[in-house]
DNA sequence: GCCTAATCGAGACGGTACGTCATGTCTTTAG
DNA sequence: CTAAAGACATGACGTACCGTCTCGATTAGGC
């Protein structure tokens, strides 16, 4: 049932948008009673939210480094830019959305889904710093470093709207990986 | 009359969320009747944005290089950044918002706000960088730098919902500095 | 323009009906400003009623009396009945509707219409009893026989919704010119 | 629930009248939703229809036949004449009302009200004319009597809006009494 | 192995907002 | 100066979902 009512929800969302998605509508599609999803959700945030945390662990997953850091991180960039365009990334990118309209859905995204995912890239992208260095950096130096990673390519696809390109992705790694002044 | 249901929508916008502004609720504050109100604009949407328009250009506008290009990089993104606690910056926040949920929104947004201003920003950021190199950058290379010079603070504040610090702003405005490899 | 407003009326309760007939329709179709309308007309009630003025007068006329008296009256019935066909007596049958649900029809139908239309008809019924009685008739006793005369043909087509018949006709004519006891 | 929205109508129609009797209305004075309205019923005809047959039937009932038939004729037709004064009467006279300017109306009102309370009234004017004549008369026969016994009470109250005398009451039993010729 | 309690589907309920229509008043534009 | 055009405040329309609330009908699991 309860994978019933995940898998409305992120039907319905891809086929219809997240205003179009109601929890009636997930009722109806996961052969469920509204009842029910109200006894174990708290909202269609919540559902969606249930849902992401299932499915887009992997998508933004880091992969070992395997070649030069720049290298690296443009790779990564390129999978994260690609994720939005898989089911799992609609839902990010519905919850952003709803983040900035609704206090409460902001809360409860971060604290079940962006925290934990801003740790693994914290993680990831130390180990690729820590090969680049010598001195590996210190973990907050590098919680800094990852807006300026991620804020290209999430204004370019979030804010514009537009398609992310090698460019930005090469000059996104290079400023990440330059020297401290 | 449009000042009236510009003026209540914003204010509605700011003290009760944009689920909460309502046509009825933007119409009752405004003393103005819901035709009214139809017979002008296609939706709330509509009316944030004409109110982001009237009200939002100076608050992005860019000041004259007066120092050093990072400091006026960095002083540029401080202002944007406060840009987002005004009225007009939690308009062009719940639009954003509501852009990754609506196709429509997302396209009026971009065509009726974003694009003149991204205009601006590609002339402000020229502006600075022709000060600090010889040879003057082309518009299509500067256009690529401002996703590198806005998403960081951009993903700090929409993304992570975290104050900007001093640190991120030089961050970002080194990595827009440095020189093409 | 007058006329305009007039046929337009008449028309577009032919084809409508009485609630689809609104002013603004009215206008649309006389090509006329909803304010013209107004300022010569207090309703569309007063609208029908101006109509029905200019074309009922003839269709609930009373022939001379030709031939006995229930002949006379049956064929006056028929003729009554008849109306109600026309466009004009659908007019006068959504009057009556209407005059049940709002008191101002009410008084506005009585007084421009139905007063004078009981007047001839008192005066036509009493063509043909002076030719059946001896000594004439007092108006006052027959304008008690006009709610007998015209009651069941009305009930039958206005209350029941049925075809009147000629028995209905021949017992209502009998009924009238009964000899009062 | 039924019965508060019965009730509301049913005042509502009694002191504002018709066209102020709004779902809106019904459904605020009730206590009730809106939707709730339109799950049980198509429209306020269909409420106003339900509350005539919970009310009507005995107010327009017979009472057996206790004197002459003239007598028992004419205190019938007061007992009719009476009922429209009637918060019941009012409704019927409404839904009569409407019933002309709307066909959905009428094909309701007959199948729904009408069709039994004529049955009940033939088989009353039966019950009174088989006392009086020593055949007794067919069913088709007393039909086409009951338009001549309440037509003229029904033209004098709903389109003279007149008061009933007795002499109407009196004409119109001796005019359904007269033997056929 | 039965019974009691939790869970299920179904869907009615009081609400709020939607977007539309017609009302009657008013202002503006053009002949 | 009149009449067309149509904007305006008002209020009802019928619809869609909301979140809460009964309803039986299963369906377990603890005695």
């Amino acid at each position: 049932m309860r994978l019933a009512v995940l898998n409305a929800a992120d039907d319905l969302l891809v086929e219809q948008g997240f205003t179009a998605t109601t929890i009636e509508g997930i009722a109806a599609r996961a052969g469920v009673a509204k009842q029910t999803i109200y006894r174990w959700w708290k909202s269609k945030v919540d559902i969606l939210l249930d849902a992401l945390i299932d499915d887009a662990r992997e998508g933004l997953a880091w992969a070992d480094p395997a070649g030069t850091p720049t290298d690296d991180l443009t790779s990564h960039l390129r999978r994260v830019a690609a994720f939005f365009q898989e089911p799992a990334g609609q839902v990010l990118q519905a919850l952003l959305g709803h983040a900035q309209l609704d206090k409460d859905t902001a809360v409860a995204l971060r604290e079940r889904f962006l925290r934990e995912q801003r740790a693994r890239d914290v993680a990831g992208l130390s180990a690729i710093l820590e090969r680049h260095t010598d001195r590996p950096p210190r973990p907050e130096t590098v919680d800094g470093l990852v807006d300026l990673l991620l804020g290209p390519v999430s204004h370019r696809i979030l804010v514009q709207g537009a398609p992310v390109d090698e460019d930005l992705l090469r000059a996104t790694a290079r400023a990440v990986l330059q020297p401290a002044t």
